[in-house]
DNA sequence: TGTACATCAGTGAACGCGCGTTCACTGATGTAC
DNA sequence: TGTACATCAGTGAACGCGCGTTCACTGATGTAC
């Protein structure tokens, strides 16, 4: 029987995991850049399967890419590195989502249906970014976590400085950091539902998140501080 | 220099690695509970360090524990079971805590006062539970991420209950479900931050975490379902 | 346009290591008499 | 109280496996002329 594994003899040659042919030729910049992609998302989705960026596999990722496994070191020069790249390009998106919020000068009555409504699309959008960003702030490595709290103390920040500018002649700076911490704690919690959510369930969590903006925002801001003697 | 290595020819014997001789003899199920509880404690000290219960290595424990690695599977039948007791005990440690909170009528004034330091004082003395809790529910695997969640939802449902009694005629049941689930979130935020500041930040996280219920307790209960039109 | 050479993304063998789990064992604690 | 036997928490050798990383390689793409 040794001519039976002459079939399995296949000539030794450079596979592309990600080539999609049908689009036409491509250029060894263009055809590395997709790989990269691929293993960045492939992190993403391996991560929020597994148990976190803490317990992913090189070999697991290069098998779940269509790759050798020791293709990874022409993108990435170790794991960690890897991990750097995905805290980088998820809080790139959590910045752009938080640019989204806060641009343009809507109408106050349409404000906070506006924010969950942007909050909701890029949640949408950028799925991997945002299971990443909740699920590594608990679990991921101190560098990790670190950016990501300080990403969000920025935003909590500059929303308390945001939520000044509302009529509330009793609030101090202070209470204004309070209530951008209430509202910021509120809306991860958002995130963290939309994402764990199907289709069906969207529509009655941006239907609460708003609700919750209106108790806080509306209500809370006739709370007083002297009331608290 | 074969004399040398004498020294090193210990005789083999049963060890116990957290005996503490000074306390007398033990029975030899005292013993065994003993080293359980060790196991336990070193896997949530190390599974808190080292990125979540997915990421813990039966070796790595054995040595915390000060025992070798085999001696494990007197106690557990595998890692799995390891961390179904983990959840368990953790679990348990959170009902106690709404437990605390709920019992007791004290005058209103002092609910949010009495609530808060209830939770304070839970979390400095359970510590590994609590910190548990608040990383698996993103990180762990989908049994105890649903065992975590499950009891959040009840705790949630008990606490629109109890708010269904202050008095607020604009608002509907579906209002005090909404409410509960932004305080419900405020304090496991709350626990976070109490998990991850030092003894110096803990009188500052509990005056905020008082501060956001009086604004949302106090504040939000003016605010009336029929101004969202 | 055609040819000869350079680049480098992906390959596959190999390494030493820590992993979870199995097994037969040992000797201190517990018990029956 | 003393002795002979049973129990079983902890031991240590061994297993096969997947891990991250190294290295020299191959062959398609890119470039110089």
């Amino acid at each position: 029987m040794i001519g039976a594994t002459v079939n399995e003899c296949v000539p030794k040659s450079t596979h592309y995991a990600v080539r999609m042919t049908s689009t036409g030729p491509v250029t060894r910049v263009e055809q590395k850049e997709r790989t990269r992609r691929a293993i960045l998302d492939a992190a993403l989705t391996l991560s929020e399967q597994g148990g976190g960026i803490a317990s992913l596999s090189l070999r697991q990722l290069a098998k779940e890419v269509g790759v050798v496994p020791t293709a990874f070191y022409r993108h990435f020069a170790s794991i960690d590195e890897l991990g750097l790249a995905l805290v980088e390009e998820s809080i790139e998106s959590l910045r752009a989502m938080i640019r989204d919020v806060r641009q343009g000068n809507p109408a106050f009555a349409e404000i906070i249906e506006r924010s969950v409504t942007v909050l909701a699309e890029h949640v949408a959008t950028h799925r991997g970014h945002f299971a990443f960003l909740t699920r590594e702030r608990y679990s991921g490595p101190p560098a990790v976590r670190d950016a990501i709290i300080r990403q969000l103390d920025l935003f909590e920040r500059e929303l308390a400085t945001d939520l000044a500018r509302f009529p509330a002649p009793h609030w101090s700076s202070a209470d204004f950091q309070v209530l951008a911490n209430l509202i910021v704690g509120a809306m991860v919690n958002t995130v963290v539902d939309l994402l764990e959510a199907g289709n069906g369930g969207q529509q009655r969590l941006r239907e609460r998140a708003e609700k919750q903006l209106r108790m806080v925002v509306v209500g809370a801001l006739r709370w007083r501080s002297d009331w608290e003697d």
